[in-house]
RNA sequence: GGCGAGUUGGCGGAGUGGUGACGCAGCGGAUUGCAAAUCCGUGUACACGAGUUCGAUUCUCGUACUCGCCUCCA
């Protein structure tokens, strides 16, 4: 029984599909103009963990992911302006940078990836519909949604109304608009902007109508989960809701709105706005492991703000390195135990799970250990590379310091045991011993080249 | 100004109407020639005020503070 926090009803409710054999989830994907930075990586992360809950719990082959690509937006058109690329030149990098980058972070690609610009048609269609019913009017070459013409369901979801907004709007004024609130479904694109062909002239789609509308031709009307960070809530997922309830007539479209909160640094939102953003690829760069960015986000649930900072990171990597070499003992493709997949449904409580690893790699309880981490995506069939013991053999080197010791143990002078141990730790090798005897073991740190000599 | 979320021990961070996770750090001990690693033990934490209750950190209301959205943003 998985349970999520709906941002409609802001309560916790138990999920029950539309159709079991048929899980549908869509998710905002980005904006394709730059690279991604951190917080852009916390739903990819939060909603590859509820795709995995979800295809566990109803059969990988009963779940349909969605997440789309922005490819046409003003950003992308600054972008091409200023480099003097071309938009698709620039699209198709950063949409695979984006799938790299995120692959890192273990996340499993989305069933559907669709991209905007290849649901010009939809688009098209579905504000022709919404002109149609009065949802939507044109003017001057653009298409607007007239939010008085759904009063009754604009702004249910964020818990405003349109009155409410209006006392304190800071939307674009513009003459063309019946009301400040409408927002723009089509707009007119000069010669030097992409454009298509439409009823109103070759112009644009706006933000919000593409997901409307691929949601719809990939999901259908009604689909059970709709996901992405709360800084959408509105207007976007509000302006979502309008389009794609009144084209349809009636209260479909999602039936469970999930919000990640967002990722601060320094206490504040990391947003591009502020500057205190950095990529994914930086951290990558600088060594942190995806498996570690991965585990970080995951130790705080998704509806809390979570800080970066090193120290977590740090904290994060010498528990997956010492996780990893337990888990490492069983085989991949176990199930997870009954009680991680219960606390995991319970609304993605991923640091629950957690906690219960802890409890596993204290008991060493391999089997359970490595199960519940491929269920987190924190591990597939292999051990990381960085945390992967090297396979190096020590035996001489603990014969030196074996020999060294038991001399010492009837000599009582412990100097030369003392200097191969300082030796062996500048190298990066833990060194272990007890009356059982010397045993090596490498560490993060490890470094054959400075053992050279010590024999 | 409007709307929303949050405030848990040194730090991070779950959870619960009644015997108060877990991790990291700290402290004490075992172990060790000394260490490391490991193991055992150890902390009278739930912003404040009022209410409901036999009993609230957990429910309700209010206050303070923090954060987010209302403009491109995940």
């Amino acid at each position: 029984m998985i349970k999520l926090h709906n941002t409609k009803t802001r309560r916790k409710e138990v999920f029950a599909p539309i159709d079991p054999d048929n899980v549908r989830m869509y998710v905002c994907g980005p904006t394709v103009y730059d690279r991604a930075h951190l917080g852009n990586a916390r739903p990819v992360v939060v909603f590859d963990v509820l795709n995995r809950l979800l295809r566990e719990t109803y059969g990988a082959d009963h779940v349909t992911y969605a997440r789309n690509f922005t490819d046409v937006d003003d950003k992308i058109n600054k972008r091409a302006a200023d480099s003097g690329r071309d938009i698709s030149v620039i699209t198709d990098e950063t949409i695979q940078w984006f799938l790299d980058d995120m692959g890192s972070l273990g996340a499993l690609e989305p069933d559907h990836m669709p991209r905007a610009t290849q649901y010009i048609d939809q688009m098209i269609a579905m504000i022709e519909k919404l002109i149609v019913k009065g949802h939507a009017y044109a003017a001057e070459g653009h298409a607007l949604f007239a939010v008085d013409s759904w009063k009754e369901g604009y702004g249910k979801l964020s818990g405003r109304s349109v009155d409410d907004m209006i006392a304190g709007a800071r939307v674009e004024v513009a003459p063309y608009k019946r009301n400040p609130m409408d927002f723009v479904l089509w707009k007119p694109s000069t010669d030097d902007q992409p454009g298509w062909d439409s009823p109103w002239g070759r112009g644009r789609p706006g933000w919000h109508i593409e997901c409307s509308a691929m949601a719809d031709e990939l999901l259908g009307k009604s689909f059970d989960i709709h996901g992405g960070g709360n800084d959408l809530m509105f207007p976007h997922h509000e302006n979502e809701i309008a389009q794609s309830c009144c084209a349809n007539g009636d209260d479909s479209f999602a039936k469970v709105w999930l919000h990640n909160e967002m990722l601060q640094v320094e206490g504040k939102k990391m947003s591009k706005s502020l500057g205190n953003f950095f990529t994914v690829r930086d951290l990558l760069e600088q060594g942190v492991p995806g498996e570690v960015i991965r585990f970080v986000f995951l130790s705080t649930h998704y509806r809390k703000p979570m800080d970066w900072t090193d120290k977590k990171a740090k904290e994060a990597q010498s528990i997956l390195r010492k996780w990893y070499a337990q888990a490492e003992q069983a085989l991949p493709g176990g199930t997870p135990d009954n009680y991680v997949l219960r606390t995991l449904a319970d609304d993605i409580n991923t640091h629950g799970v957690l906690a219960e690893c802890h409890q596993y790699s204290h008991a060493d309880d391999v089997v359970a250990l490595r199960s519940s981490l491929e269920l987190l995506g924190l591990m597939g069939d292999e051990v990381p590379s960085w945390a992967s013991v090297p396979d190096v053999d020590l035996t001489l080197y603990e014969g030196r310091l074996t020999e060294a010791r038991s001399i010492a143990m009837v000599t009582k002078d412990f100097s030369q045991v003392d200097s191969l141990k300082a030796a062996y730790i500048a190298a990066g090798l833990e060194v272990r011993m007890s009356k059982a005897g010397v045993e090596l073991v490498p560490g993060p740190d490890f470094d054959a080249a400075k053992l050279e000599g010590l024999l």
